[in-house]
DNA sequence: GCGTCAACGTTA
DNA sequence: AACGTTGACGCC
């Protein structure tokens, strides 16, 4: 049996016929990757046969059931004697406009799909554009040559207006030990210190090295903005050609996906920009991945394949050769460990860290003050001292930015008399005071009423909000400052950005203009507006009530309030010149009853890695990540109880496992928010210190739980789901 | 898990 | 008769 494993076939020629096989017998066995999901009765692959042999990575057409779906080739072996005995379908058609998947990206999906517990089919189809599938050959052919007219680059490296600005000290020896070495790399940089244009003189070095050669930029979801794509696209199409840029998320229509994927499976884009699922792009020459803020929540994916994007760009780096980069001024604890503590020094783990501790144009990290509001008068939301420093920066034309990680009005609704509460029908959880367009909102399901004009249990007219979101404070704050006057004698402006003041189109976009042509004074949002922009007036950040994340039951919740007030000191004075000329200082603010908190300590030295030590030596001593593997079982049902008795069940099962030893099992405890949208769920975690030890334990508990579900044990349970180094537990 | 089909219900 | 809802079944 002739076994065609190469990534090309001549596969319009017809066959040899070797074996008196006649060319019109469907004499070849196709094992085919379709959409199907894990814990169906089906395996991975389904077989069919085809008259002509088929290269590993062709897309094909199938029929399935009564339906006719896109598949990918995954083998193709000439038929022996004896299973040409066996009934197989044909393959209904190929796509054979288009290259086939190389076997990198076939690597990578194989290796998705078994370490997250999916369906190989699952995520291979996942991982393509969604028009391939209702496309034909021709339509497909059509799109591809619409593309094939390359704009040549202008000539040579001649006009590249970034190679004028100079790099800093750091910034040069990071990009000299990135060239030296292989990696990963770990690029610890402050907010400021100049990642993006170590990211891009990278990028552009191999380009203009090897002239095939492709990049990938990651960026977390909510950086992806117009403006970064303008920046990255107008960079490198001046020295690359026009179309060597493409970009790749969801935001994107079908069809303009569909034109990113080609030009990248085709290497005819050189760099693709984009988020988490830009990590399965087809790029053939694929010699460099960057993965920005690398520690951002939004490379896993939390629904379907439960995928780490940074994870398996690491992977996939080390599997296609490619040169990785890991950038963040906050790293994941996980990269962190990963990393050597300097060069020459061969302790930590096998990522090489580049550090740029210093800021660009020497602008000075903002000094940290801690209100202590334990000293406060109850019930204060904005003390004093706060109140007066952020009224100084109005009257001396700067701005000043308000953190607050709740939106609308308040948390909750409550009637004083008989003590109802907004609660949520739907949900375990509170529905949320919007006083905008005064509705009660639960934040979980998205169930919405008018507020009631009384309490709805007992009639008494005085309901009244307790606890306050973004809307209550933007206005609190107008009206404290609405003596105050700016510099030219106008009224003070303050402006809200959060999901709710952003929703409409263009409205993100509009609000950011006004801040920074200097209309607004004050700035109020959730940590929407900690991320990224930069806006050169503003020189006092403050968390009012960031207290809520260091006492969760979620071990990962210090890392990310660390990260996030990090990020927001790093709004406050971005522009040197313009706090020299001002005479002011960059401050940020943090009111908190816990200041003597390690982690406040440290971020008042701007001092990541005291911190990630202090959390590592906890971690450690407690044997959670990176010390150890984790994966949770989540099951939903109608009744808790019945979610709970399934993951019992699964977890008694798994009793006779043969890795069961090596690995720690708990039992079914309920989400942190029980239910949503009257479906109550449960989880269960399980736990090892090996990962191999995790991930056989899991592929042979599969199964199981596959069984369990058609058991009496299982009726009523809705769905059950496995997450592979869940974010959040 | 998901689409399909048959069996059953509801409505003009 | 036309349409919607429910459950069992099979998918190569």
């Amino acid at each position: 049996m002739t076994t065609v494993s190469r990534d090309s076939l001549p596969g319009v020629s017809p066959p040899p016929s070797l074996h008196g096989c006649n060319t019109l017998q469907p004499c070849w066995r196709l094992e085919v990757a379709v959409q199907t999901p894990a814990h169906s009765a089906l395996g991975d692959l389904l077989t069919y046969a085809s008259t002509v042999p088929m290269a590993p990575g062709a897309l094909v057409r199938v029929p399935l059931g009564r339906r006719e779906v896109l598949g990918v080739v995954w083998a193709c072996a000439e038929r022996s004697a004896d299973d040409s005995a066996l009934e197989l379908k044909t393959v209904a058609g190929v796509l054979d406009a288009l290259p086939p998947l190389d076997s990198g990206w076939r690597d990578l999906v194989a290796f998705a799909a078994r370490y997250y517990q999916r369906s190989l089919g699952e995520v291979a189809l996942a991982a393509l554009p969604p028009q391939l599938r209702d496309l034909t050959s021709q339509q497909l052919a059509r799109r591809l040559k619409r593309r094939a007219t390359p704009v040549p680059a202008p000539d040579e490296a001649a006009t590249d207006p970034a190679q004028a600005v100079a790099l800093s000290g750091e910034q040069s020896a990071a990009l000299a030990r990135f060239e030296a070495e292989t990696g990963p790399f770990l690029l610890f940089g402050s907010t400021g210190s100049g990642k993006t244009e170590v990211y891009l003189r990278a990028v552009a070095a191999l380009l203009a090295r090897d002239d095939k050669a492709q990049a990938l930029v990651m960026v977390p979801e909510i950086n992806l903005t117009p403006q970064l794509e303008a920046r990255v696209r107008d960079r490198f199409e001046a020295r690359f050609g026009v179309g060597a840029v493409v970009s790749l998320h969801s935001g994107m229509t079908h069809p303009q996906r569909l034109a990113s994927w080609l030009a990248a499976h085709s290497g005819q884009a050189r760099i693709v920009l984009g988020t988490r699922m830009a990590v399965f792009a087809s790029m053939p020459l694929l010699k460099l991945i960057v993965v920005d803020e690398e520690h951002d929540p939004s490379y896993k994916q939390q629904e379907g394949a439960r995928y780490s994007a940074r994870d398996l760009a690491v992977w996939r780096g080390q599997r296609e050769g490619a040169k990785v980069i890991l950038g963040s001024a906050t790293p994941s604890l996980e990269s962190w460990h990963h990393s050597r503590p300097a060069e020459g020094d061969d302790t930590g783990g096998r990522y090489v860290r580049l550090a740029m501790p210093g800021r660009i144009g020497d602008g000075a990290l903002p000094t940290v003050r801690g209100v202590d509001m334990n000293l406060q008068p109850p019930k204060t939301v904005l003390s004093a001292a706060l109140l007066d420093a952020i009224g100084q920066r109005i009257a001396r034309g700067e701005q000043s930015m308000v953190f607050l990680n709740r939106r609308g009005y308040a948390p909750v609704l409550a009637c004083g008399d008989c003590g109802w509460k907004s609660e949520c029908p739907h949900c375990s959880a509170y529905r949320v005071f919007h006083k905008i367009d005064r509705t009660l909102r639960c934040h979980h399901c998205g169930y919405t009423e008018r507020v009631p004009r009384a309490c709805p249990a007992c009639g008494n007219p005085d309901i009244a909000p307790v606890g306050r979101g973004t809307e209550r404070l933007e206005e609190h704050l107008a009206e404290l400052f609405a003596p105050v006057r700016r510099p030219d004698g106008s009224a003070v402006r303050i402006a809200r950005i959060d999901a709710d003041s952003t929703r409409k189109q263009g409205a993100l976009a509009r609000k950011l203009a006004e801040v920074h042509s200097g209309e607004v004074d004050v700035l109020v949002g959730t940590q929407m507006i900690a991320k990224g922009h930069d806006f050169r007036r503003v020189t006092l950040v403050a968390a009012v009530n960031p207290d809520g994340a260091l006492f969760s039951c979620d071990f990962r919740a210090p890392e990310r309030l660390f990260s996030l007030l990090m990020q927001s000191a790093g709004r406050a004075g971005r522009d040197a010149n313009y706090l020299a000329a001002q005479g002011s200082t960059a401050e940020m603010w943090i009111q908190t009853h816990h200041g003597r908190h390690p982690l406040f300590q440290a971020l008042r030295q701007h001092d990541y890695p005291a911190f990630a030590k202090q959390q590592l030596d906890e971690r450690r001593a407690a044997g959670m990540p990176p010390f150890a593997f984790q994966a949770l079982v989540r099951a939903d049902a109608r009744l808790q109880e019945v979610a709970q008795d399934f993951l019992n069940a699964a977890n008694a099962a798994a009793d006779v496992l043969p890795h069961a030893p090596h690995v720690a099992r708990y039992p079914a405890v309920p989400l942190s928010i029980q239910r949503v949208a009257d479906v109550e769920r449960a989880q269960m975690l399980v736990e090892s210190g090996s990962r191999v030890a995790l991930q056989r334990f899991l592929a042979d508990w599969q199964p199981l739980l596959h069984g369990l579900r058609r058991e009496p044990v299982g009726k009523g349970v809705i769905r059950w789901l496995i997450d592979v180094d869940p974010q959040a537990i």
